[in-house]
DNA sequence: TTGCTGATTGACGTTTACGTCAACGTAAGA
DNA sequence: TCTTACGTTGACGTAAACGTCAATCAGCAA
């Protein structure tokens, strides 16, 4: 249902809540490179998946140059050999950072449980 | 053992890795307010806390602004009855984000596997 | 006294990630 | 034919989060 084979610009745009703007920024850092009819930039299903890729990393707060590099590590061509266990100790990086995440969302999920009863007891008590 | 009663600035800056410049703008920004002695700024324990806050709020791609908002939930006194709710609704928001994020890890996680996994057959396949 | 270390304020610079025009082209619909 | 909607390329602006000096002061050590 969600599988077109091609979108315009707009269509992404609303459909990920961004502006047409911030799609042509993300082709012009190179994060994106969708064909063309005449003018017009025509995006394929895979460029949906970047543009996916890149919005996830910015809500786990990489940056655009990070979330690059995450999505390179996807791409099993580009891997000339040499390069190879550079890129397995990135993944594991990425994997240490991931998991420290994890552990502060499971820190904030306490407190946040915390400050909720204090609202609720404020809320019983006071008023 | 972690517990002083006070810490300089430089003390701060080396257990959290981020330079004397951040902690001051952070002082700017309204979001710690160390005491005095002298010209020179002393950290309190509770000091000490507010900024793992901010720091842990960073890592999960918070701005300033958001991690300020978080801490003030945190504390009890500050809410006048009125506000309480709007707080309630707030860390209800939060909470949602969390789970976001929670999922958008979860998918990461899985893409690292897969990446690894291309990886380490790339190597064993090709050199 | 000289010199180092670590602190301060103030001013300006910088990077990231877009926003905001402006000026233009094109295709569809009333 | 007009205008309405959607697209394009610049060019410039901007907010956030610091970095980077410069000038200054205080305390301790040789």
């Amino acid at each position: 249902m969600t599988a077109q084979d091609s979108y315009s610009i707009s269509e992404l745009a609303k459909e990920f809540d961004i502006t047409t703007r911030t799609i042509r920024f993300y082709e012009a850092e190179g994060m994106l490179s969708p064909d063309r009819q005449g003018q017009t930039r025509v995006y394929t299903d895979q460029d949906r998946v970047t543009l996916k890729l890149i919005l996830r990393g910015k809500r786990l707060g990489f940056s655009l140059a990070e979330s690059r590099e995450l999505i390179a590590m996807y791409d099993p061509q580009t891997n000339n050999h040499k390069q190879l266990q550079a890129l397995l100790n990135k993944i594991h990086e990425r994997r240490r950072l991931l998991q420290q995440q994890l552990e502060d969302i499971k820190l904030m999920q306490h407190e946040l449980d915390e400050a909720e009863q204090r609202c609720l007891d404020a809320m019983s008590t006071g008023a």
